[in-house]
DNA sequence: CAGGTTAAATCACGTCTCGAACTAAGTCAT
DNA sequence: ATGACTTAGTTCGAGACGTGATTTAACCTG
């Protein structure tokens, strides 16, 4: 039932062309025989599908590699420059559009602002669409399709409708709306995901194939890779990280529950928390990245005041171990990747802390097996794995 | 990288003898027109496959539907006497065998006690093995294989390693032993996994494919499935929901952490919370099953130990519908399912309250796509789900 | 420049699925 | 009864694919 596909022999071709073509595209230059062994298909076939992708334009030749004896082997890789793809990432603050080819080198890029500094739903349509048109218009060489990374719950019924409590999206039909100002296929996902996307393909998850990744911004969220593929619940809505409930009565937090992770460890809570010690507004909770940058100097500091960004800041890396450590216990990835700009900037200060709390409430044999990283893509690469769904789609298809 | 095999038109062939037979095995009988329809198959491959398994005889004609006007359609079925399985339970107190034809219809049964009451490792085997062969020797069919559902951790490496704290095995190489003893294929996991692909194929799991299985017994656990396949962290071990931390510096668990969810909701948990309440041994710990039910009925009664029962029930309840909840927020199944001895025990008179708790803490939208159910099954299906094992293999290999 | 070595292409063959044509097995109206 | 009609299932030829064996290509060594 899962497996769709595959039922004569031409699906069985098309399976071998994208076989092969995954492989081109994420391990180099090869050369047929590697392919061979790669793949497991005879010589033959690789000659025969190999002919097929050189004359189709979609791999090149790229040199030899020096003989030792015998002919030299030929070198092949994907032809980058055949296709281009887009990647949309919508933030709360601006709407940021890259062009890339097919390898996923950036060629141009292009931000909307957002009108009034809110994602008004009437406004991001035409903003993402004139952004979009005026991309495509640049582009060089067919453009595969657009890769939309946004801040909500995405799901696909069939068209993309987005849940997003933060922007205040509520069943917002955006694939609907934007199908009628394009043609391009359209590959909508919740921004964490193709944050974590991006992290899987060229970031700190690239060696292994089942990791989570952490996105700690304003709020906190996460992301689910198994064997190399999102993880989505039934309704794509899993990897709702930060509200895990890690204390029972606790702390209020926006969803309207109590004790959910998301109210120790996202920024808004750690400055709200640090408020609350010092007893004044001596940060401007308005100006998050700001007042985290201060809390973290302050933190540096003797005192008072110093004293009470530490506790918050001990407690969060607490928190946040906690909440890794029941991820790696429930979920066991050979991967824990921390992201998003929040993540990044306390994790230096915060990760041995962080590692020593998830060793002492893991199991140990699920902690022996993970490592906890940083992501190593910056928090600004949603568009780059927004750019990786229609790349995706293009290896799975083998066209 | 994922899909292994389907490289060449005899995979291909495989591959479409197994979606039929699939579909025969779950779908009940069907005809060759109800075959085309919903393998997507042309009409000449389904005859030519059927011919197959006909003359396999893995299929048999089971009547025809009456006409409507035309040449009646002949209804086919899997022949599940044509293959025999064997499903083990390795419980904590006793070893069950049980035979099965292909439709997982018990045929015989056969219980090893466990010498001392604890699961040695020497004499796990010889009671296995002796079992095996008193089963195998009364089959009328040839054997597929054996299904092994084990209390622990199952690590494959490649042979099956198992990692038993409840039971002290550590890194216990079952699969290699076994093998020494039959030649039959072995299939090993963990007794909750087992347990809950049986909910999935006959039990509360039916009409859905991806749900959480929550096996409350003495301790407590969780089998996540995904897709319609049990999910396995990278090394097999995901699912330990009982370890999810829910309270910071809570109570003592026996895995050396605190605030882990198994001390408060497994069954020695809770007789242990019950015992610090009324402040005396007036239930036997040793006896489980029984402390459990007499608290049940204490609960009913007026007075201060009723008070007492009630207070440690509620908190069961409240626990245990945090650690739903989050299941919820953070893998978003179609269905939760409880199950375990434990959990049948409790989940009459505890459900209104953990539905309660649940709706309180989890995200409205996952939350209402989400359904809470009891296990259909009982306690004692561990061997009919270790026995799916190698029927699901024997499936996906259509032979 | 001949002999050796390795890479890649070609060829003949067997297998697969598919659409179309065909046969089988019923119903229904006359 | 009988012949027209309807639907189920089979057979057949065509087209496509992968494979192993064979052949051709390209390079090295002495």
């Amino acid at each position: 039932m899962t497996d769709e596909g595959r039922r004569n022999v031409r699906d069985l071709r098309r399976a071998n062309r994208a076989r092969l073509l995954r492989q081109l595209y994420f391990h180099g230059p090869l050369s047929r025989q590697d392919l061979i062994q790669a793949t497991g298909l005879s010589s033959a076939s690789v000659s025969n599908v190999v002919a097929d992708l050189l004359d189709a334009g979609l791999v090149v030749e790229a040199g030899a590699v020096e003989s030792e004896g015998g002919r030299p082997r030929i070198l092949l890789r994907v032809d980058t420059s055949c296709f281009e793809v887009i990647g949309i990432d919508v933030g709360e603050t601006r709407i940021r559009l890259e062009r890339f080819d097919l390898g996923l080198g950036e060629l141009a890029a292009l931000d909307v602002p957002v009108v009034g500094g809110s994602l008004d739903p009437e406004s991001v349509v035409p903003g993402i669409a004139s952004g979009l048109a005026e991309l495509v218009a640049g582009a060089e060489a067919p453009v595969l399709g657009v890769g939309i990374g946004v801040p909500g719950i995405v799901q696909h019924q069939p068209f993309a409708v987005i849940h997003g409590q933060t922007v205040g999206w509520d069943a917002f039909p955006l694939e609907e709306l934007l199908r009628k100002h394009t043609a391009l296929p359209l590959f909508i996902d919740n921004g964490a995901t193709t944050l974590a996307q991006a992290e899987m393909w060229f970031g700190a998850g690239r060696d292994v194939d089942s990791a989570v990744f952490l996105l700690l911004g304003s709020g906190a969220g996460a992301s689910v890779i198994a064997d190399g593929a999102p993880f989505r619940g039934s309704t794509t809505s899993a990897g709702e990280w930060g509200h895990l409930n890690v204390q029972y009565q606790g702390r209020l937090c926006r969803c309207g529950s109590r004790g959910c992770l998301e109210a120790y460890v996202g920024a808004e809570a750690i400055i709200a928390r640090y408020q609350e010690a010092v007893d004044a507004a001596v940060v401007d909770a308005a100006d998050e990245e700001g007042a985290l940058r201060s809390i973290l100097a302050e933190a540096q500091q003797a005192g008072p005041a110093g004293d009470a960004a530490r506790a918050v800041l001990d407690e969060t890396a607490v928190r946040i171990g906690i909440g890794i450590a029941n991820v790696v216990n429930f979920l066991n990835p050979q991967r824990v990747i921390i992201g998003g700009w929040a993540g990044l900037a306390l994790a230096p200060s915060l990760l041995p802390r962080i590692r020593e709390v998830v060793r002492e409430h893991a199991l140990h044999l699920p902690y022996s097996l993970t490592s906890i990283d940083l992501g190593a893509l910056g928090a600004d690469a949603v568009a780059l794995g927004a750019a990786t769904l229609p790349v995706a789609r293009f290896l799975e298809a083998g066209a």
